[in-house]
DNA sequence: GGGAATATTCCC
DNA sequence: GGGAATATTCCC
């Protein structure tokens, strides 16, 4: 394992603590997620063309990138930039922040955010949002697109209270989603009383008349 | 960096999967979490007396265990155990496990179930986690204390910002309110469905009998 | 591909 | 000490 990458500073740079108060991740945070940087980062590094094949690279018009050879990116690539060394992992990250394959061949993959020569753009990219997870996928409303369409125009100063408010709202939204959801398991739930109520009526009654 | 007990194989063997579809924190798994057993064994393998002065140690009566010396245990033991070798991040997860620092002096921790000899009570460990458990009281619902407390006292214009944010807090901590009346009502669904599967089958098995 | 658990990090 | 985010793993 290298040390360059691993190094316990640069590992998490979570995209919290703006300013005084807390925000989670209504807010556009100011930096990449480390996975991002990280996995850009090693494709600069990759393609300066070295001793054998590539491992893995850009595409061809810097739209994506592929990986040629799982098996050495694993072993050689992954764990100079991560805390492991699993294929696997390095795939769920990209599934955990949108990331696309695009070819069912080769192990190529794109996000719209993601190109070559546009690092900053990385900050564009946001995880999957994962609420809690507490409700089955049948219930499941599109809270999506939290990601705030600040406007640039208006720059520091404070904005600070325009993000606040920006917040607000978005939290408000997702209140009433919550609430929709409960209503609609209360509603479940009665059902399932009655079902449940009916059958062991049936029950009963089948029960008697055969004794 | 270590191998053995580095190797992917052994570091997670989360305790869900039981049975048919079911559940992970409400049964109990069948083995400890990998921290726990990563931590009860650094503890056998250290002891035998080293060259050097004791690093990590269970106490004299077994009932806990003593880091003797942080840089090296950080340095030297942990990386052998885990993806790191910060001396904080162990101290995090002790606390989330429920250990107990009871040494103001050194670093000694305790945890009822964490003991000499003992392996097989760690399975008896759980983190401490907001588990949705059966039927708490946080089904009530702070749904007007939005009616921000504002202290008079401070009248500056300048206090909408505060405003904001006290609501911003409170709105936060009602959405973890409703996430977590989600939470039951999922469980509950589950027991219900579960329940008229039970009885359903019961119906089946007495009608067959009597046919 | 994604849900969900544990692990690691950062911050209060 | 603990809340909460990201990271890593396991499983479907």
């Amino acid at each position: 394992m290298a040390e360059n990458y691993s190094s316990n500073v640069l590992d998490l740079n979570l995209g919290v603590g703006n300013g005084s108060g807390q925000v989670g991740q209504s807010l556009r945070p100011r930096c990449p997620a480390p996975f991002l940087l990280k996995t850009y980062d090693l494709l600069e590094e990759s393609g300066d063309g070295g001793s054998g094949g590539k491992i893995v690279s850009w595409n061809g018009d810097g739209s994506g990138f592929i990986v040629w050879s799982p098996a050495e990116f694993s072993e050689l690539t992954l764990p100079r930039y991560f805390k492991h060394n699993n294929f696997s992992s390095f795939i769920r990250q990209l599934n955990t922040y949108g990331f696309k394959k695009i070819s069912s061949k080769r192990w190529e993959f794109k996000h719209e955010k993601f190109q070559r020569g546009c690092r900053d753009m990385l900050v564009e990219i946001t995880r999957k949002k994962c609420e809690p997870s507490v409700f089955p996928s049948y219930l499941k409303s599109s809270s999506e697109e939290n990601a705030i369409t600040s406007n640039n125009s208006m720059e520091e100063n404070n904005n600070s209270h325009q993000l606040l408010m920006e917040e607000n709202k978005n939290l408000k939204k997702e209140r009433l989603e919550l609430q929709m959801q409960i209503a609609e398991f209360k509603s479940l739930e009665m059902k399932l009383l009655e079902c449940l109520s009916q059958v062991m009526d049936n029950h009963q009654n089948k029960s008697r008349g055969q004794c």
